[in-house]
DNA sequence: CATTTTAAGATACCAGGGTATACTATTCAA
DNA sequence: TTGAATAGTATACCCTGGTATCTTAAAATG
């Protein structure tokens, strides 16, 4: 009996590994969180060593934001087109209230926070080969709003649009659950009199 | 002659070490910036033990932001009163740069974030014993702007109230210079729209 | 004063993030 | 086929935040 089964290379490599490190990242991180997760322990399970994780990610946090983007419930990128500025930013970021739904934000403790050492607040949402989604998805948002001439999209400063996601990222900061109300209070209150501000 | 002078006591004690302390914790914040700098450090600097600077501050943000907050530029509490809440918002934000201005951002470094961790961002400003102090000026901007009839006072939630503060900290962490021209973008595109949305 | 209580001192320790090193299995180019 | 380059493995190590323990000075109490 030989390698019947082609790969049981005694080493794996390169996306073998890290799909087996994102893997035991994920599985670690819903069993004890963010705060508890371990780069040793992650190691361990993935039966690879300490450097091979470092090798990949600059620090835990990002290795823990890979996981998660890699695993973690997908953003629906269907952006909403419902003919009101207001009720497409309320069903946007509805969506987004899922990814830290489902595992209770006490699980993501410290991991936003520790990622804001190394990127801004807007930089969150961007991954490593895509673009910034969240952000590219308000843009839409807006400017269909624009067709319907609830707002003028150029005269949105880049810190106007990057508004949005940084009031979310607060909200999950703040310790807070992030319910509906508070993304309607958002959105009347703030995001919709900036916008269209200038219409 | 009796100890009460406590002239070379051997212990220092209470207040007396505190102020050691947060004196030590002040010059090492200076010299090494707050990323580098190490609570064994600062107890050594302070001829003090570990143990002391732990029993005062929960963790080394707090001692950090403890010792800002003794030694570093009293906020001015003046409250500008320029006849236009446009004007006013600019000049209050602007007297909050020095806080930051007088370090260079990068010596402030992971101060933040850290403090993050354990409270939320409207409250970054609180100190133990004095109330929000940059809450409460805010709130006073305003309702001078409501006597000259700018806005209503009551219309605004307290989630409008925090914007200015999560606002300024957001350009503190996101590691950009905070400079008089961020301040007046913020105030002209996001902080007046929404102050007078409701007027 | 004498005794109790408080808190400082000294120091050892733990855990976890992150790095360095020496060695070796794979891949790839020649 | 061979040799160099690449990237795993294993493991020891450093650093620092934070804690525990034990001793002892000083303050408070009476």
């Amino acid at each position: 009996m030989s390698k019947i089964e082609t790969n049981h290379p005694k080493r794996r490599r390169g996306a073998d590994l890290e799909n087996a490190v994102l893997s035991s990242a994920w599985q670690l991180l819903n069993e004890v969180g963010y705060h508890d997760l371990t780069m040793a322990a992650i190691a361990k399970k993935a039966n690879a060593a300490k450097p091979v994780l470092y090798r990949r990610w600059p620090d835990k946090s990002s290795l823990a934001a890979s996981a998660i983007l890699k695993f973690g419930p997908k953003l629906d990128v269907k952006i909403p087109d419902t003919g009101s500025l207001r009720e497409d930013l309320i069903d946007f970021f509805g969506q987004l209230i899922k990814i830290f739904d489902i595992f209770g934000t006490e699980k993501l403790n410290g991991l936003v926070t520790d990622r804001l050492k190394s990127i801004p607040m807007e930089k969150l949402f961007e991954t490593s080969n895509s673009d910034n989604k969240l952000q590219k998805s308000v843009e839409e948002i807006l400017k269909n709003a624009e067709k319907r001439g609830e707002l003028v999209f150029k005269n949105l400063s880049p810190r106007v649009l990057h508004l949005p996601s940084v009031l979310f990222i607060n909200e999950v900061v703040s310790q807070e659950s992030v319910t509906m109300a508070v993304i309607t209070d958002i959105v009347d209150e703030i995001l919709l009199p900036v916008f269209t501000a200038n219409s």
